[in-house]
DNA sequence: CCGCAAATGCAAATCATTTGCAATTAGTAT
DNA sequence: ATACTAATTGCAAATGATTTGCATTTGCGG
């Protein structure tokens, strides 16, 4: 269990187990404070949290970005990549999921021309949504 | 000249202008704090380069994200999307940008299957360097 | 079971970003 | 050109998220 740490030469602590497992059931990016709120009764810090979330970043567990509220959220990386393809309308700023990834062929050629070991990828596409082309 | 602005019912500022110059001129995201710099002698206040950097992202003429060093940067939305592809190593977060674009026929399917019409796209594919993968 | 470095809680500090308000400015109508 | 109005800006102060120092606790190898 939370072999993940053992290979990142990480203490497997109640905290970050919990945080983990708080991402692993995530079904959108969560911010420090939304991963804080979800284990309230756990009795865990909100700077445990961040610290937390520092450390996975830098060894590579979790990605950060900004959502469409301009909050920074976190993201586990997967190998298997589910949702990481969304189309963002840059007028109303509303995401869609795109289903399935159509970008499977072009990775592997990317894997041979840089030497990269491909684990994940985020495709975000900007663009105008119907609604909005619409008005 | 700056008829972005025209479209989108903006004031045709000093301010504006020169941020929006700057930003055409960037060759990678860019901080609030980085574009306030560089236009320290032209007299621009800060709260005017965070305003004005809302304002963009809420029009759709940037893209916000987060970068290497956890810094919010802002990106200018081009219709020839130059420089968005990037391969991230998830170990020492080195950024290793890709030549050319490989998803362009993908992207015209996608068009088609969801309606929106697609202005720009970032593709952040995470993986371990090479330089990594053998350490 | 011990010992030590790593991780945590807590409170205080820091830093980026936002906001209120008065003064200025761009764009429009007169 | 001048006048008008709403949008924009500067400035200083406020906010809010994130970080940090330090004392305490905890995981884990010996």
């Amino acid at each position: 269990m939370s072999e993940v740490f053992k290979t990142k030469d990480l203490k497997n602590t109640k905290g970050r187990a919990l945080i983990l497992s708080v991402l692993k059931g995530a079904k959108k990016p969560l911010s420090a404070e939304e991963i804080y709120n979800q284990l309230r009764n756990k009795g865990l810090n909100l700077s445990t949290v961040y610290r937390t979330l520092n450390t996975f970043y830098d060894c590579g567990i979790v990605l950060k970005e900004v959502n469409k509220d301009k909050e920074n959220v976190f993201t586990l990386v997967r190998d298997e990549h589910s949702d990481h393809h969304i189309l963002i309308c840059i007028k109303c700023h509303k995401v869609v999921q795109l289903k399935g990834c159509p970008y499977h062929e072009v990775n592997e050629k990317i894997e041979e021309e840089t030497g990269f070991k491909i684990q994940d990828h985020n495709i975000e596409i900007y663009g105008v949504c119907p609604d909005c082309v619409n008005k």
